[in-house]
DNA sequence: CTGAAAGCGCTTACAG
DNA sequence: CTGAAAGCGCTTACAG
């Protein structure tokens, strides 16, 4: 009776669909383990001839090495994680490509993962990539409470958190200046003549919501205007709440001149609605949009600047695994008021 | 003399700053390593009053299982890789997503990589993955050669190519039906009364671009249209070239008054130049914009679901990641094309 | 119900 | 210049 065969010959049987490993290249090459580990580091003190014979076995057997073992040992990953809200979102797209870009310079890989704006989503998607142990993690928070990440912290995982400043714990956060922003942009409205000014924004629970209204107000304070309650809404940024808010701040006996918008999302539907009235609304929007200089009118925004705050927190986050000791820090990058015409419409009454 | 401490008490040192493991759970603990790892894993067999014991050791440690360690051992990482070309570009943050969220209910998290429309990098990017052992891959390719990607296939790397096929291997691809929508695009733009049709694509090597190209030719031939050199212009997306290819086919004796624009990068320039002509140009675009329906006027597109394409290459991805042995296939999705007043504008002469 | 031993594929720290 | 042994933090396969 022929014996079953155990294992391919030469190769030893494991759980990467049979993958040749540097004991194989050992064994084919006729040399030690770390002789093979040498050449594949690109380690000083083999001879050429044996360089020669390990690179000849490791194309033959097709070797590539298996980098989760070597992290094992080694201790770093070399991985960053960034947990942002939706990847599908304009706005994070280039915010993502700028931190991979810096961990791209510093020879690491980026995970991505979207919270769905779910606090329960965001944490379960942070612990994770704290137990595949990345060096680092760039949070834009959907949750308002981050102690979950004390223990993290402590153990060495670098932290940054973006957009929103961290919950209840003491960490590095970069934000734009959406309180300066938005009441630039508030302000923008009444220096052309707007006093009933309306404000849409995302969940007040959201700290950049909260804060673009804050500008708000303090803008209308300025100008010593007396806000009004049917002029403000925050909430989901759908399209029927928006619109519904939007619609109803434009009726009534005494609507709104002007509009400012509070995010991207709400942006988009705030034109659409600006457009099926009979009357010429002005509108500030916070965040910009492509194509939104060739919309008639063009749409006057209060432009954050997605890029540098990927790459600004990213660099950050390299800075604290470089090992000097910083102590947290908020850094806020300031917004540009872009004027395309929108905003500058005078009112219609 | 006292001696120089070289350890934490009761915790092992490591490189993952000191962080706890399960030994240091189950001496606490008082338990066997086994033990800890059942508890840890909820597998059964465990007295409610030992898991106690070990339960409360991790709570004190603040013992989190190193998933790194886990995966050397299980040999599936429950990572997938995501080659593309700019996360930052509007079609990818869609597809990204959605492959995340069909990752997300394999319980597989997404490591994201832009390959800058550099082959080079594609590659670096790919088998930097491949290195870590990522379960699967899906790569939007910038080359046209993937048999660098052999070996990893034989070992057992999950494939799956999207928006462009992979080159010089047999494979697994997700693609639009480029040539289909280009074609019905451009019919369109027949049957509005267009003979003279300029068509500005991106770089011929470009899979899409081609496609794209021949569904032009092919609609001008149905309707017996003689191509003239100077209506067709491939090239970098980038706006001075796309400018520049727009003004020239629109000037001299005899300009198209029709437009055929490759992709969205392009589209947006392309808008630009049409909103200065003085007199009105016809457009159809491929890829839908954000706004597009706003713009004055709407911008007639060919739409691709970028969310499906990411949706039906993790699916297919899966599929091969649970055993059955599947042949390679091509899978065509189709496109839409959506009037909005741009694609419908007669010819001005 | 519980745990000691071996091993995943590498690197580290040594010794020759 | 080269390699055997130990170990990274887990899981697997057993044995009690």
């Amino acid at each position: 009776m022929p014996e079953t065969p155990r294992r391919a010959v030469g190769i030893s049987a494991n759980r990467y669909g049979n993958r040749p490993t540097m004991k194989d290249v050992a064994a084919r090459a006729g040399v030690g383990l770390k002789t093979v580990s040498r050449v594949v580091n690109g380690e000083p003190g083999v001879t050429p001839e044996t360089e020669r014979r390990v690179q000849e076995a490791i194309d033959a057997l097709g070797f590539r090495r298996n980098d989760s073992a070597r992290v094992l040992r080694k201790g770093r990953t070399a991985t960053v994680g960034l947990v942002l809200e939706d990847l599908a979102d304009p706005f994070y797209g280039p915010l993502s490509r700028a931190v991979e870009e810096v961990a791209r310079a510093h020879g690491a890989l980026l995970i991505n993962g979207s919270s769905a704006e779910d606090p329960d989503r965001e944490q379960e998607l942070a612990l994770a990539l704290c137990a595949r142990r990345v060096d680092g993690l760039v949070v834009i928070p959907a949750g308002d409470d981050h102690r979950y990440l004390e223990p993290e912290i402590r153990a060495g995982v670098a932290t940054v958190f973006v957009d929103r400043p961290a919950g209840r714990i003491d960490a590095d956060c970069v934000l734009s200046d959406n309180f300066g922003g938005a009441r630039e942009g508030v302000a923008h409205l009444v220096a052309h003549g707007h006093r009933r000014i309306g404000f849409i924004g995302d969940m007040p629970r959201i700290h950049t919501a909260a804060e673009r209204l804050r500008g708000y107000r303090a803008a209308m304070e300025d100008a010593g205007i007396a806000v009004e309650d049917a002029w403000t809404s925050l909430g989901a940024t759908d399209p029927w709440r928006v619109r519904r808010a939007a619609e109803q701040m434009l009726s009534g006996p005494s609507p709104v001149t002007a509009v400012f918008s509070g995010n991207n999302r709400v942006t988009v539907t705030v034109i659409r609605v600006l457009a099926e009235q009979s009357r010429a609304v002005a509108l500030v929007a916070f965040d910009d949009l492509e194509l939104a200089d060739l919309l008639q009118p063009g749409v006057t925004v209060v432009a954050q600047d997605a890029a540098a705050i990927g790459r600004t927190a990213a660099d950050r986050l390299f800075r604290q695994l470089g090992g000097t000791q910083i102590a947290p820090e908020r850094i806020e990058l300031p917004t540009r008021l872009i004027t395309r015409g929108s905003g500058e419409l005078p009112p219609a009454d």
